[in-house]
DNA sequence: CGGGCCCTGGAT
DNA sequence: ATCCAGGGCCCG
């Protein structure tokens, strides 16, 4: 599931193939995949066709594209793309797809590269890229530029505080040079919520997903249970350091991936699954003290803890877990 | 702030 | 045939 590092990954990965190029046209297979659009699939693709690709900024899981004018000037609008579930952005040669297509004849359908294809972007020196989703949570659409209210550069990559009207609603991420941690933890303390709620709420702090919310609290050795209000300043400090060191530590190895479901850019995994210490670990040794981790569900997502670790605020009451 | 919904396909 | 996976948005 792409979260921060899986969505920066792809971002570093498709500079280099897209910046400064011109978009020639555009292919919507899907139009469902063409989200929150005025005008909708046509004025999609009316728009973007002719416009150069400026700098990718990622902020949270949103990735955007700044376009250009064909003057060079700023065109006050993004092209804005979030992977939900299972998107992809892949980037396809002419010289590769011969090699690829190849393969998908060989293998079977199933290995095809391009199944779920839901858009493409075609660029002026005969680069494709393709938008791929299996389960259509993730989408592309225009949104104009907004001026982040602190007036710190909007994301990773921007080069100033302008951001999609679409994202604005989303809190910085704890990679941003611009989150003031300290100040974000006395915010979840001020809250009833569950921790993990809180870590996965994006209008709080962005980038963090069911995964990497297991995964630093496990390293903080924080309960998912525990209400923000009930922690103290220095505990919910550890937390998101956690957050930062768990996601860090991800995109060291090139993001997270075990369902076959998510590729980078080029088409390969990541592999920091080898790596989880709890999630998706289902009766599995704590790596920390051996008891088995416990699976639990909370609004309908799985909560993977170690139960001797990460001690809670119900251990002995009635909820499940 | 929690619950339901969107959506597909692999597992059971 | 049914369940399950879940990011984000909408609802009450």
């Amino acid at each position: 599931m792409p979260e921060l590092p899986e969505v920066e990954v792809v971002r570093r990965g498709l500079i280099p193939h897209v910046t400064g190029r011109t978009i020639v046209a555009t292919e919507v297979l899907d139009a469902r995949t063409v989200r929150r659009q005025e005008g909708g699939p046509t004025a999609f693709s009316a728009l973007l066709d002719g416009a150069r690709i400026g700098p990718l900024v990622r902020r949270g899981k949103f990735l955007w594209w700044r376009l250009l004018d064909a003057d060079g000037s700023d065109a006050g609008h993004a092209l804005v793309t979030h992977l939900g579930m299972s998107g992809q952005l892949r980037v396809r040669s002419p010289a590769l797809e011969s090699v690829s297509t190849a393969g998908a004849a060989h293998e079977g359908p199933t290995s095809d590269p391009l199944r779920h294809r839901r858009a493409s972007l075609m660029l002026d020196d005969g680069t494709v890229v393709d938008f791929l989703d299996q389960r259509l949570f993730g989408g592309l659409w225009l949104s104009p530029l907004v001026a982040a209210p602190d007036g710190h550069a909007a994301g990773e990559g921007s080069p100033d505080a302008l951001l999609p009207a679409s994202a604005a609603h989303i809190a910085r991420d704890v990679l941003d040079p611009a989150t003031d941690l300290p100040r974000l933890a006395r915010s979840l303390r001020t809250r009833r919520a569950p921790i993990k709620s809180l870590l996965l709420a994006q209008d709080l702090v962005s980038g963090i997903g069911n995964i990497y919310a297991d995964e630093a609290l496990w390293a903080a050795r924080a309960h998912h249970d525990t209400p923000g209000e009930d922690l103290s300043q220095v505990r919910a400090r550890r937390i998101l350091e956690a957050c930062r060191e768990v996601m860090l530590r991800a995109l060291e190895v090139g993001g997270t991936s075990f369902d076959a479901l998510y590729v980078n850019v080029d088409g390969r995994s990541g592999y920091f699954a080898r790596s989880l210490a709890a999630y998706g670990r289902e009766g599995l040794p704590c790596p920390r003290c051996s008891t088995s981790i416990r699976r639990v569900q909370r609004q309908g997502r799985s909560c993977f803890s170690c139960p001797r670790c990460q001690r809670g605020p119900r251990t002995h009451a009635g909820l499940p877990g």
